[in-house]
RNA sequence: GUAUAAAGUCGCCUUAUCGUUUCGAUUUAUAUCGAGAAAGGAAAGUCCGGACACCAUAGUGAAUUGUAGCGGUUAACGACCGUCAUUACGUUUUUAACGUAAGAGGACAAGUGCAACAGAAAGCAAGUACAGGUAAUGCUGUAGUGAAACCAGGUAAACUCUACGAGGUGCAAUGUUACGUAUAUUGGAGUUCUAAGAAAUUAGAGUAGAGUUAGCGCUCAAAUCUUCAAGGGGUAAACAGCUAAAGUUAAUUAGUAAUAAUUGACGUAGAUAAAUGAUAAGGGUCACGCUUUAGCGUGAUACAGAAUCCGGCUUAUAGACUUUAUUUUAAA
RNA sequence: GGCCACGUAGUUCAAUUGGAUAGAAUGACAGAUUUCGGCUCUGUUGGUUGAAGGUUCGAGUCCUUCCGUGGUCA
């Protein structure tokens, strides 16, 4: 498994996100919070994720797509150790908390971390 | 050389690793390989003007709304260029001229409105003080009040008038496909029998069916049924529109200039919870400190992210460079 | 992405078509009343009218450009 984010792991359909909003269930790692929701979806890859970071917080759209490209890395990057664990289809949606930019090495260990919790959390039950 | 102001130009670079979007090839598919490209001067605000699309549309007038010296540029404009009145400041040879800056500026000799306080009076009128003048009188001048006054007064970024222009809605426009379902309403076609009639149709039966009843039955009866279309309700998926264009740039010519013409060169993002990146190393530029005139260390490297596409305007912007003007310093 | 609307004391609203010092209620503060508190009465306070320019003798009001807040669409 590579390190890749294509566009059919993103997370886009309208009426999805509308689910997972709705009954998803929330993992915190501050300033990164985790919606998750199993559901049968069509893509090929386990995982359908997005990323969104909150206008209020930063309301200038450079800062929000720096954010946002960070978060999108890190997921990248750290997505095979979720794979290893993972049988069923999720989806995610990543939600930054904080009101002030990371550096990337920060956010890669909170990152590490929020899937950690996670995989704990699936292999309990 | 320093500082300030105005105008203009540029607005970080290189390498490595891991990725995203597009196209092509291979493959059942995951995927693999190859190819080139990938954010701005404001992409922003949405303040104007167009292109393009759909809807509407005989003509004329009215209403609504925009613009407003004169001339030019442009696809077009409320933009831009030139120029004049006017205003402010400065200088001089001071009833004027020159320089710099501003410059939404048609008409109050068509009508209506408005002008606080002060003042006799800011209009369907009334008349103060002083002086002059008359047969006589606000008849004339000055003073005083005020932003404005014995005047065809002022005011149109007041209504209005004049001239010229403006159909509406916006790519969430619009077209095609897919998914999918309650059916109000409207229209067409179809579905029983008998009689009359050439036919449209009319009259009757009480069949299919509908309503009601525990049931028998009773009532209605081809529409309340079927089907097709319009219409309406929902879903939020895909494709087209979608990027080569009033294009960018250099030289020459025309023009005071905006700009235009000719020739050469270039071929320039296309996403949709929204790509154009992340990390590491090195370098450049600026500031400060140390040592010392060549290095070292630390910090900073702006404003800001395409969403149909162009032309302007407005606002934000670290730092660097160019030109012009002014000030001051040093040298010759 | 397009298209609209609205900004006045801490809060909720006024301000006669441009005319003076921008008002009212409520709140806050002080005093009176009360053994104390509330109610009540009296007084005081608080605004660069969202910001910056312009027109005008004079702008909350007219014009332009910004800033902020809210709404709407298939």
């Amino acid at each position: 498994m590579q390190f890749t984010y294509k566009k059919q792991e993103k997370l886009k359909s309208k009426k999805l996100i509308k689910l997972l909003f709705e009954n998803g269930k929330k993992i915190t790692v501050f300033p990164i919070m985790l919606l998750y929701l199993k559901i049968e979806h069509d893509s090929d890859y386990l995982i359908q994720a997005g990323v969104t970071v909150s206008k209020k917080n930063f309301k200038n759209a450079v800062d929000r797509n720096r954010i946002k490209r960070l978060l999108r890395e890190t997921y990248r990057l750290n997505k095979p150790f979720l794979y290893e664990k993972l049988e069923n289809k999720y989806i995610f949606m990543f939600i930054y908390l904080g009101k002030e930019e990371l550096k990337y090495q920060l956010l890669d260990t909170k990152m590490k971390e929020l899937m950690n919790r996670f995989t704990h959390k699936i292999t309990e039950k």
